[in-house]
DNA sequence: TCAGCTCGAAATGAATGCAAACCTGTGGGA
DNA sequence: TCCCACAGGTTTGCATTCATTTCGAGCTGA
């Protein structure tokens, strides 16, 4: 298939793909930070397109449409976007190189199996870089940016009240997100959302409903988040998110070991 | 080329190179921390030709090989290397993802350009690396483990007091090291080495000789880094680790609003 | 002299080809 | 029945080829 011909041809490949294979590749992860990966923010905004098959081909792990330790199947997937297998693998380098796929000589890439050890490992990384960044964003942040993320909290707390679950986890997210963006360093905001999709395709599950008590205990440490930052309170401010990536962590563990079903969607995030 | 009579031919390629390129590829970066960028550790001895490709363009870039800004030449790193430039590709491209190169589409690699405020934001990273790698590690180091940083610590005094500025930077180098490796987090060293290539690839200089005042202040705090370890006090080995590394930042951008001359072989490390 | 244009060589991006390695199912022997 | 060899198709890794774009020398005309 030529170039030409490609991009005279619609969108879908026309083959059907066994079962596994068919679910929906969606256009863009809703809830992360919009910064890609590495640096491509100025000349690159041409989509070469490896760039492509890169994004989607991680946004279809990272979303878990190919269990872990499957196969990935190359062929399969060529057909699927519509490309050969030199985009393709150049794709799998890379994405092996974060982390999410390994390479195994001459027997094809396999999504990478997280296991118990692992998650702890990146939980513990996450909280150094919310760490970071929350020291960072103590030195950075304006009062702007600081408003519009106590009105979050605000709005979280009565997300919390209410015991809306979903609004909840959607502040909650927000609000970490936007210290990263406060703390402005590119650098920095691109590791975070790599682990942040590490951590996201390993499905743990801290799900609030199962544990109550530490939705209370998440809400009073996202109370002194907001405390250390208002004070700019940078290293202070390090510490207790340090704190509560570790408890978010516990509470992942524990609910993890209560209903050990894999394979199973689970609502993340604390 | 076929696979064959690459591998029945001796290791260097035939042709003559370009005086840039000429210059020997090590095997090996000799003062960093043995781990690969990412985990192949069980079952990836096995190195395909792309993982040996990608390890020395990695080495040969983040070694200053080739200049800021400059073209990747992709022929005549084929040649050098042996290989077809399916490879080699898929290693630029992977670089490209770790920040060393940017890919312009129909354009070419060409070596990353840092800028000074780059500089500064990977200096902060490796300071939220180190103060987290410092924090883990006043949870899970040995004694034996602190008994060795202790004595390098020491080793480190003596070349302090003698003025032996290579002694006391791999010392310095060492003990930095063992903290991360003592944090036993897998993903932590993988980051802490990608960013340690990116940054000793800006050639930041902090050359300790034209900065005696600063000499003594990075060894004082050095002390209060093995106190706090000494007494496991993560919080506070957290803290002292990220000033540390703010200062060594503030100490190479001193050095170089003294000597802005781009390209110069600097010292690196306090 | 110099700006603008044309055309050809070289480089890039992707597809295809090919040898080696792997997986699978089949059959022979213990 | 069970274990192992082995032949076939399949997959992988890399080389090679092809289409497209970019770059630059040389020409034209003012």
């Amino acid at each position: 298939m030529t170039r030409a011909e490609r991009e005279s041809e619609g969108a879908d490949g026309p083959g059907p793909l066994p079962a596994q294979l068919s679910a929906e590749i969606p256009a863009r992860i809703p809830g992360t930070l919009p910064a890609e990966p590495q640096a491509k923010s100025r000349e690159n905004l041409v989509h070469s397109l490896h760039d492509e098959v890169l994004a989607r081909l991680r946004e279809f792990i990272v979303e878990g449409n190919l269990a872990p330790g499957a196969r990935v199947p190359e062929r399969l997937l060529c057909e699927r976007f519509g490309i050969s297998r030199t985009p393709l693998r150049e794709a799998l380098k890379v994405l092996a190189s974060e982390g999410l796929i390994d390479l195994l000589p001459n027997r094809g890439a396999r999504v990478r199996r997280i296991g118990e050890g692992e998650i702890i490992e990146l939980f513990d990384v996450m909280g150094g870089l919310e760490a970071l960044a929350g020291r960072l964003a103590c030195e950075r942040i304006t009062e702007a940016a600081y408003a519009e993320i106590e009105r979050l909290h605000h709005e979280m707390y009565g997300h919390y009240l209410r015991r809306d679950l979903h609004g909840y986890f959607a502040c909650n997210q927000a609000i970490h997100d936007r210290i990263v963006q406060a703390a402005e360093n590119g650098p920095l905001s691109a590791t975070y959302a790599s682990f942040a999709g590490r951590l996201r395709r390993a499905r743990y599950s801290a799900n609030l409903d199962a544990n109550r008590d530490r939705w209370g205990e998440a809400m009073r440490e996202h109370e002194e988040i907001l405390d250390a930052l208002r004070r700019r309170a940078g290293s202070e401010l390090s510490d207790i998110l340090f704190r509560h990536l570790r408890n978010k962590r516990r509470a992942a563990a524990d609910r993890e070991a209560a209903a050990p079903v894999p394979g199973e969607p689970a609502v993340d995030s604390v």
